[in-house]
DNA sequence: TGAAAAGGAAAACGATCGTTTTACATGGAG
DNA sequence: CTCCATGTAAAACGATCGTTTTCCTTTTCA
């Protein structure tokens, strides 16, 4: 495995776990099995190395995500909290922790966000059928709550999301 | 002002701006215009003054969620939004952050959740004429998503939200 | 009046933080 | 054979962490 993508998959594991800050440069060289050294050698700093785990995630996330309609929209969120946990939007989170004042992280995360709306955008127009921003902002608050809610609810909260979805949409086709 | 309500107002503050963590104790002591060995004395640690902040916002945050119907319910987030700002729900990231193994916190966590899950129950029941749990978990899902979204899209994610809800409740009656 | 509680300022505690550096090992490529 | 990139192990860097302690002053109330 590549020296990079190994450190970007624990540091992923570490950070969302237990958070950004909480998170010390040595248990991220445990984890990913090397030396400060040849960590700082390819992530630069934790702070950059936080920005590479959001752009890998990003890309894992979105590629899941890469469906058709609205419902099959939810059924990849209800996947993916079946199989990686819900601990909330990591991207959130990361922007929280450091109070938007870390341009790499505000960055990634801005893009991840940006991304994903039009990503949503896109879903809900297709479904529709034509272009609706207001059902597609809808769908986006959505998903949003199910990513949260579903941390004290579990994959109830992302059923119940779908369900919600459901109507709504349902509700604007003509 | 009472030492200690002046302590849990600073410290939401920074807690709410800066995070749990990057929040030390020297900044605490000195937006709170105290010594450190009165705040000890006050909050006995971090994480109980944490706690603290936690107990006092749950009380703030529900009282202004003391309302008669759903879409009330959205317009007083609408109101909380555009007073205090979004930053995300301040539970679910001191829980994230600390990992969840901070027992004090985790704690106040649970006990707002739950609190808050069955408040919004109560309302649509009440707002409907009858039990509804998964309409309830459905609009659950839909403030928690304003909350998150509107991290990034501002207060149009707290009207997307009150505008779904509506329809929800709409589709929900006989 | 006088004891007790409460608070301030500041030093000190050991621990841990993110980061850099030093010294040394390894393994192809020219 | 040598060069150079790449890696490890470990010490060291100054800074900051949460917390306690020391010494002194102010307030409170019986």
């Amino acid at each position: 495995m590549e020296t990079t993508a190994r450190l970007a998959a624990a540091a992923e594991q570490l950070f969302n776990r237990h958070g950004y800050t909480a998170t010390g440069m040595d248990r991220l060289t445990e984890a990913a099995g090397m030396s400060s050294r040849t960590l700082y050698k390819h992530a630069g700093s934790k702070a950059q190395l936080m920005a590479l785990v959001l752009a890998e995630r990003d890309r894992r996330f979105m590629a899941r995500l890469a469906v058709g309609d609205v419902d099959a929209l939810f059924a990849a969120l209800e996947d993916w909290v079946a199989e990686e946990g819900a601990r909330g939007c990591l991207f959130l989170r990361a922007r929280a922790e450091t109070g938007g004042e870390i341009p790499e992280i505000a960055r990634a995360v801005a893009a991840h966000k940006a991304a994903f709306q039009a990503h949503v955008a896109a879903i809900v127009e297709h479904d529709l059928g034509g272009r609706a921003p207001a059902l597609a902002e809808q769908i986006l608050v959505l998903f949003e709550g199910a990513t949260h809610a579903a941390v004290y609810r579990g994959v109830d909260a992302v059923r119940a999301a779908r369900a919600g979805a459901a109507i709504l949409m349902d509700a604007a086709r003509p």
